[in-house]
DNA sequence: AAGATTATTGGACTGAGTACAAAAATAGAT
DNA sequence: ATCTATTTTTGTACTCAGTCCAATAATCTT
């Protein structure tokens, strides 16, 4: 009856990845807005329908890399990590090997609303985080405005490391040194 | 041949307010993500087309209040004030009186993750504003790590105050007493 | 060979947003 | 009254993201 999970069914075609690949590609050559879904499949060898199965929307291509830093983020913190150890070590994961795709497209990040908005939700997921976690180590109610304004001034922090490290280029420094700078602005060791 | 501007022109059939008055009764009805556009111009009497000759998306009808109170600060800021000054002035002109119709929805949306997202294109705008200001303030370069944290701490105070406002009920302060409260936390005044 | 399970696919659909040209309503000028 | 310039409104056709679902394909277990 039971099954391990992963054994049975049609196997995957290792489709993930050879999306990603097609995308930044396409991104690169032609823009994000330039680039519609129908075509990174094309290039990709998969159906548009499949693209769906991996990815919620088209603007999850652009965050892969902040997505995987925040998942790390929320472990730690679930883990009961204190707030500002759990930054440090999912800033410290990320690695410089590779550039995030959302660099490249730094530029038309700044103007399409579409790309504002969904970094926004990435924005306030950490912002919750943050939150929760706050609410836990001082013992308050987690809607009390100062729980907020802290956690907003934190996760404004831990962003404008990120932004930092984007607009770095090529000698950039490492994530965790920009977190580092940032937290330090806010005092984040009261 | 130089005409006054507003005097020529078939005049307007003073849509826009009852586009307004049509989508907050519907959203009130349906939700949010319950309604269409079609049927918001259709109660207000008036074509789909002419829907985008006052409004760029559908998400800006929630918010049409904080619009107005950026739209406010941008001016305060452009005059010359102070950031803090401009902040609390704005502020204050954001009348009690009228319920903002996103505070309406937060409750009635299902979901309030579209609410969230349509709102980081206002705490985008809020947060370059105030980083531009911060910029000159300081005579420093726009982009520096410590222009941003700051910016995004001051920015993420404001939105907190904006939001116990928003949650505060019947009962509620006013939107400056939670703005200036907000401030405080995050040491405005260094 | 026969299910059971999972992945892929095609296709039809909804709805937001864009583009644009035609029509309608006004004011002023001839 | 007619014409002209100007502005608003509208119809229409279009693109594309995202949803839904049923059919098919590839694998494993029995």
């Amino acid at each position: 009856m039971v099954r391990e999970p992963g054994s049975a069914g049609r196997p995957k075609a290792s489709s993930r990845g050879t999306i990603e690949e097609a995308a930044a590609e396409l991104f690169l050559e032609q823009s994000y807005s330039g680039t519609t879904i129908e075509e990174i499949t094309q290039r990709a060898g998969v159906s548009r329908a499949t693209f769906f199965n991996y990815f919620e929307s088209k603007s999850d291509l652009l965050w892969i890399d902040a997505d995987r830093a925040i998942e790390r983020l929320s472990e730690c913190l679930a883990s009961g990590m204190r707030v500002g150890d759990a930054i440090a070590r999912a800033a410290s994961e990320v690695g410089a090997e590779r550039v995030p795709l959302a660099v490249s497209q730094a530029e038309v990040m700044g103007t399409r609303e579409e790309l504002v908005a969904s970094g926004f939700a990435r924005v306030a997921r950490v912002t919750a985080l943050i939150r929760s976690a706050l609410a836990n180590e001082w013992v308050e109610e987690r809607d009390s405005l100062a729980v907020n304004v802290r956690a907003n001034a934190l996760a404004g922090a831990v962003i404008a490391a990120w932004g930092a490290w984007i607009r770095g280029g090529v000698d950039r420094l490492t994530l965790l040194e920009y977190t580092h700078d940032a937290l330090a602005l806010v005092q984040l060791e009261q």
